[in-house]
DNA sequence: AATGAATGAGAATTCATTCAT
DNA sequence: AATGAATGAATTCTCATTCAT
């Protein structure tokens, strides 16, 4: 009847694993990794209790760390947008321009399926998870695989990054889809690929 | 969640409107246009309760047409393969070959907004909405498609129907997304027709 | 994650009890029955489950009726203070003014053990329970009952309505307390009712 | 709402002070405080969470302090109750006999409002406080004052400490009530006071 | 003694589905 | 056939209390 604040673990702690007591700080890791699971096999609908029983804790630890459900859902989120991106700047800066940004294109749809939720979530407003942050500095990274690919003459100079990301997504969810093996997903990256590629650099054979 | 009954009063009639009371089918019209809406508008969660007060009939007239919530979502799947199969066939007689598949896959992706849900289970297996035979019926429609156009020398030889639809689905969900607007679509879909073209036929510019 | 709109039964109807199949009155006054009497006994903080299963009816039924647990309160409320007001005018119409506010003073007293939780919520503000108009109805009888017993010379020039209702919810929550019996309430009305004769007219012995 | 355990720490112990630490026995003294504060303002529904961090000190402390929530509100109402017998007893010694009743009884209502639940506490049986004998010497320093009153002829001889004290404890609920400000407490109070007095000492006007 | 994380029994509320009218 | 009331399992979230650190 009268609501009060809990005491959230995490508020004042962005990363989350900051000044957090040892037990605490593993079961946050448990209920992240089981949230995960959870929400990457039955979709964000997946109730809160099957995420603390996989996580093997008490309902009230998964609350007492997230203290709604959205919470828990943005905190998987970010941690995954903070793992792509890292991934993006790691080949920003040493990899291969020309390649980069494809390799972490195929990459990103291979690892769709295992991410259900966090594709749902990070293309669906509905579900209002605020990550605008952390997704900011995703494309970020992306602009500078774009940028240096079309440096390097591997994509046509009129492509944006809004495109890319389009894209993106669109095949990462598509690689949700019943059907979508890794032969067809090569060959749809393929098809994407050519696409963005210059005039002339097209390369052959989808199949 | 928790499926109790899987009779569906419609299973020996597929078109579900056949020997019944003219006012019985007009409401089976009814709630599958305010199910379209609803769903469209709120996603596969909205509740039963909500189409049949949109329908203007009680939820026990919903649950007497389509026994069980699935049975209503797949109802209206059925609906939406349907005009489109229709619309491929005609566009496989009348079109232009060269450019029947693009024009489809246009309005598709235009369309796909305003069909959230449809969408969402026409890619996704996890809400069980088994609809294989209709969808086999599409894809059969945008396979005639393909194959004037790649006989037209509008579409590479090596592109196959399994990729089309895959890209397909993905631009239809990345359509729904946010910030996807008119400008962001064309561009996006010039990347991928450039992609299906064959090597020298790209067309300049997604700008 | 979506809430919405249930259809509650007593929305379009103040009373509540109007246009409602006889089944669904009939629950929805054994619920309001039951509720009286949990919430009496155990105050507001009694839960839904105890008032349905004391109604004979399931959770859900409490809920169609009276959407929120606040409707419920705010319902009871309404209710008791109907019949009050019913009273209360009665006495303004038929009664002997020099002696109709002492009569429905003693009786609200006495009934007001009876109505624990609707002493409480008439007078704390904190359960928001907006039930300004009927306790505006209410006030507005008994200031009928003090003007006429001040002209019949019973009650002092200068008490004034805010006063009696003052008294009146005070002494209510007072014989709610342990201890408070037939006769202490005797005696303490003895005293309150002497407060508010004029000089001279005090009635002799609290004992 | 369950009480798991009830062998309060403090039972052996009545002042609650002995035999602790010094920084134990500051943090007890914190904890009432703050218990004092919060259950003043949310009510006795109030967390004890809330308590805890508003003594400064973490939930484990309150309860080695207080083993149950009822231990504590126990002792705030012990706490308060003997303030109020130390005031009382005060003015049986040094007080003008004629007025002391009547201070006391307007000083504890204009204090009502600042100790919600303690007055809630104080006068329903309900929520298990068992004060008995706190309250038991308050009601003895009230015969007192009421005795003393009567002997300077400022009260009627068949006034009884019962009465009084209902009276004392209706008077401070109802200074609990929305809209009970100083001037209707004060017009009141003359009614109450009215009707204490022996017949021809009535003050004149509420106004 | 203090800390604060974990527990788990409720509590309110929703909604697909059933069934009496 | 239609209506809409009833059902009850499931879900999110709270909080007194326990216990490892």
């Amino acid at each position: 009847m009268t609501p009060r604040k809990a005491t959230p673990v995490e508020t004042s702690d962005p990363e989350g694993t900051k000044r957090l007591r040892a037990d605490a700080r593993r079961n946050r890791a448990r209920i992240l990794a089981a949230a995960e699971e959870v929400f990457s096999e039955q979709g964000a609908s997946a109730s809160t209790e099957e995420v603390a029983s996989r996580a093997g804790v008490a309902i009230g630890t998964v609350f007492r760390h997230f203290p709604t459900k959205n919470d828990l859902l943005r905190a998987i989120m970010k941690d995954l947008l903070l793992r792509l991106t890292d991934e993006v700047n790691t080949l920003n800066t040493d990899g291969d321009p020309a390649t980069a940004l494809f390799a972490f294109f195929t990459r990103m749809v291979e690892q769709a399926a295992a991410k259900k939720t966090v594709v749902e979530l990070l293309t669906r407003t509905g579900v209002e998870v605020q990550v605008a942050e952390p997704v900011q500095a995703l494309r970020q990274g992306i602009h500078g695989l774009l940028t240096r690919a079309q440096q390097a003459g591997a994509v046509r100079e009129d492509v944006r990054t809004a495109e890319v990301m389009a894209l993106l997504t669109s095949t990462c969810q598509g690689a949700l889809d019943a059907g979508w093996d890794a032969d067809l997903q090569r060959r749809t990256l393929t098809i994407v690929f050519n696409g963005l590629r210059p005039p002339g650099h097209g390369v052959a054979g989808a199949a």
